[in-house]
DNA sequence: CTGTTAGCGCATTCAG
DNA sequence: CTGAATGCGCTAACAG
C-alpha cells in the first residue's frame, strides 16, 4: 500500500495537480461542480492525505510551535502547556513540547532541533544558560516569547507572575494572623532563576514593610535534597520559625515531609503556605493554604502573543507582562 | 536575514551541494581534509542549519513519533511519556504528545494530523472510537502500539498492567488485614474501557476467591461528578463499607474528598486503597497504601517496541504484555 | 574523491 | 476555469 499523492488524484480525477490543489486549499475558487465532484470522489476512493512535509517545505512555515520548559516537574509547567495547547488547537498550529530538565545543554540542543525543523516559532522557560542562542534568535528576529522567568537584558516578550507580590501575600496573610518568625525555603538561589530570587525579594521587603527583622537563618535557597537538612536547621533554632512559605510547589512536597517525619502539628507548631497550588490542597489534612498562579490565563497569552508575532509584524515593543498571583485561604495558616 | 542553504555554504567552499551533504551526514566518506576544512569553514561562517523537513520529504521519514494519550490528567500517562520521550532522545527521535481527552474525536483528529505530517509511528491510549481508523492503520502496516487500553480483535502490539491482578493485590491485602467489607470505586464502565472492566473483574474474582459475597452496593464505575452521590449512597448502607478500593488516581482523588468532607478516619472508620501511586501519597495522613503500576518500564518497552516496529520488518506475532503491579502498603489500610 | 542529475509532494506563477 | 512548468532544500545514484 503505497502513499497516495496529490498525482494520484489528480490521474484519477482527470484533471491537473493544480486544481487538485486548489481544490484543497480554496473552495472559494470558481471551479465547476463537476470538477468537484470528481475530485472529491477520487480524494475519498483513494483515501488522499495531504503530507504536510512536503507542503511545509514549499510554504515554509509548518504551522508549529516549540514550547521548551525548564522543568516539567512544576505542576505550573503543565498547566500552561495545556492552555498553550488549547488555544494553538483553535490556531490550527500543532505543538512540541520539550522538557530542558534545567539543563542549559538540553536547552540548546532543543532549541537548535526545533528551528531545525523549522517550527515557526518558540515559547521557552528559559534556563537562562543560551545568552548566544538567544541573542542569536532576536536578532533573526525569530519569534520567541519567553514564560516565568526573565533573561537580563534581552528584549524578549515575556510573561510572569507578579512574584514579588506573590511572596508578599504570603507573608501579609501569615502577619495578619500573628505570626512574627515567618520562615522561607525555596530551590537553588545559585542560577539566579527569576521567580525564586524574586520571591525570596518580596518576603524579604514585605517583612520589612511589616516591620519584622530578616533573618538570615530564617530563609534559604537550596537544591531539593539538600532542604531536610535545612529545615533540621531552623528547628533545631532556640526561635525556629513559627511559619513557612514554600517558594514553590516542589518545595512544599519536602517540607511537608518534613512536618510528617517529625511529626509538627499544622499549623499549631508550624504554619505553612504554599506559592503554586498542588492538586492535593484541598484534601491535605489539614486543607493548605496556597497562593495560586494564573497559570491558564499566563499559557493563553503566551500563545496569543507568539502568534502574533508569527503571523503579524515583528513587535517593536516587547513589553514584560505581569500577572497577579491570588491567595487561597485553607487551613494551614 | 534570509535563511542559509546547503547551497550557500556549497557555493562558499567552491564545491557541490551533494559534497557539502556528505560531508554533514557521513564523516567517514572518502573526502580531502582541504575540502572537509572549507567546508566546516563555510558552514560555521554562515551559521549553516540543515533543513530538517527538506530531509523529511526525500528521506520519507521524520525520526519523530507521536504519542496519543486518552486522558493527560492521569499521573501514569504522564510518567509514561517520560519515559518514551528517554529512549527516544537515545535513539535520536523526537516525539509530539496529543491529549485526547477522552474524545474519539479529538483522537481522530490527532491521529489524522500526525499522519499528515508524516510521523514514522504511534502510539496511543486508545478511546476505543475509532475502529475503522485503527484498522486501516494495521491494514497499511502502520508502526503503532496500544498502551493501558485494549482494543477488541485487533491485531495490535499493545502493553498493559496486569489489572486483574492489581485488583486481586488490593483485595488481598485488604482481607489480610481483616477486612470484610470491602468496596471498589472507580470512573465510568459504560465505554468498556479496559483498565477499568478488568479491575472491577479482578475485585470481584478476589472476592470469591475469598468466600466474600460480591455485593452490588459495594463497586460502582460511575463519572467523577457522580462519585460523591455514589459515596453518600454506600455510607448511607446499614453496613457500609469497611474499605474502599480507589480503581485509578483520579478515583482516590474523589474519595479523599468525600472522606475529609464527612470526617471520616483513615483507616479506623474506612480504610482507603489506591490503585495508581499519587505525588502526595507517602506524606498523606495517613500515608497512603497504593497499588503502583512501573509506569517507567511500560514506557521504555512501549518507545522500544514502537522504534523496533519502524526499523525492522513488520512483526508477525503482534502480542499484549502485562506488567505486574506493585503494593505498596503505607498506613491508610 | 567530487560534481551532475533527478526527484520527494506540494503550491504557485503564468499561459491557454 | 485548468494545465504546464518551476522550485522549496535536501539526498541519492551515477558518472567523472
Amino acid at each position: 500500500m503505497k502513499h497516495v499523492t496529490m498525482a494520484d488524484v489528480a490521474a484519477l480525477a482527470k484533471v491537473s495537480k493544480s486544481t487538485v490543489s486548489q481544490y484543497i486549499n480554496n473552495r472559494y475558487d470558481y471551479m465547476s461542480e463537476e470538477t468537484k465532484r470528481r475530485i472529491e470522489a477520487a480524494i475519498q476512493q483513494l483515501g488522499y492525505k495531504p503530507n504536510y512535509v512536503a507542503k511545509s517545505l514549499k510554504q515554509k512555515q509548518t504551522s508549529t510551535i516549540g514550547v521548551i520548559v525548564a522543568n516539567i516537574l512544576h505542576t505550573f509547567s503543565t498547566q500552561v502547556i495545556r492552555s498553550i495547547e488549547d488555544v494553538c488547537r483553535e490556531a490550527n498550529f500543532h505543538v512540541i513540547v520539550c522538557n530542558a530538565d534545567d539543563d542549559p545543554r538540553q536547552e540548546k540542543e532543543y532549541i537548535e532541533m526545533l528551528r531545525a525543523k523549522q517550527v515557526d516559532g518558540l515559547i521557552v522557560f528559559p534556563t537562562g544558560g543560551n545568552m548566544k542562542l538567544y541573542e542569536e534568535m532576536v536578532a533573526a528576529k525569530y519569534p520567541l516569547l519567553f514564560v516565568d522567568r526573565l533573561v537580563q537584558g534581552l528584549p524578549v516578550e515575556s510573561i510572569l507572575l507578579d512574584n514579588e507580590k506573590a511572596a508578599g501575600l504570603a507573608v501579609d496573610h501569615l502577619v495578619e494572623n500573628g505570626y512574627t518568625r515567618i520562615g522561607m525555603l525555596t530551590t537553588s538561589l545559585e542560577q539566579g532563576i527569576t521567580p525564586r530570587v524574586e520571591r525570596i525579594n518580596g518576603y524579604k521587603k514585605a517583612l520589612e514593610k511589616h516591620s519584622l527583622p530578616v533573618r538570615e537563618e530564617y530563609y534559604a535557597g537550596v537544591e531539593l535534597s539538600r532542604m531536610e537538612a535545612v529545615l533540621e536547621e531552623m528547628f533545631r533554632l532556640p526561635e525556629p520559625p513559627e511559619a513557612l512559605i514554600a517558594g514553590n510547589d516542589l518545595t512544599i512536597m519536602e517540607i511537608l515531609k518534613f512536618i510528617k517525619k517529625h511529626n509538627l502539628a499544622i499549623p499549631d507548631q508550624v504554619a505553612v503556605i504554599g506559592i503554586d497550588e498542588v492538586s492535593f490542597s484541598s484534601i491535605y489534612h489539614p486543607p493548605l493554604t496556597t497562593i495560586a498562579q494564573p497559570a491558564f490565563e499566563m499559557g493563553k497569552m503566551a500563545a496569543e502573543k507568539l502568534l502574533a508575532q508569527i503571523k503579524g509584524p515583528y513587535p517593536e515593543q516587547r513589553e514584560v507582562q505581569r500577572f497577579a498571583p491570588k491567595l487561597i485561604v485553607r487551613k494551614s495558616t
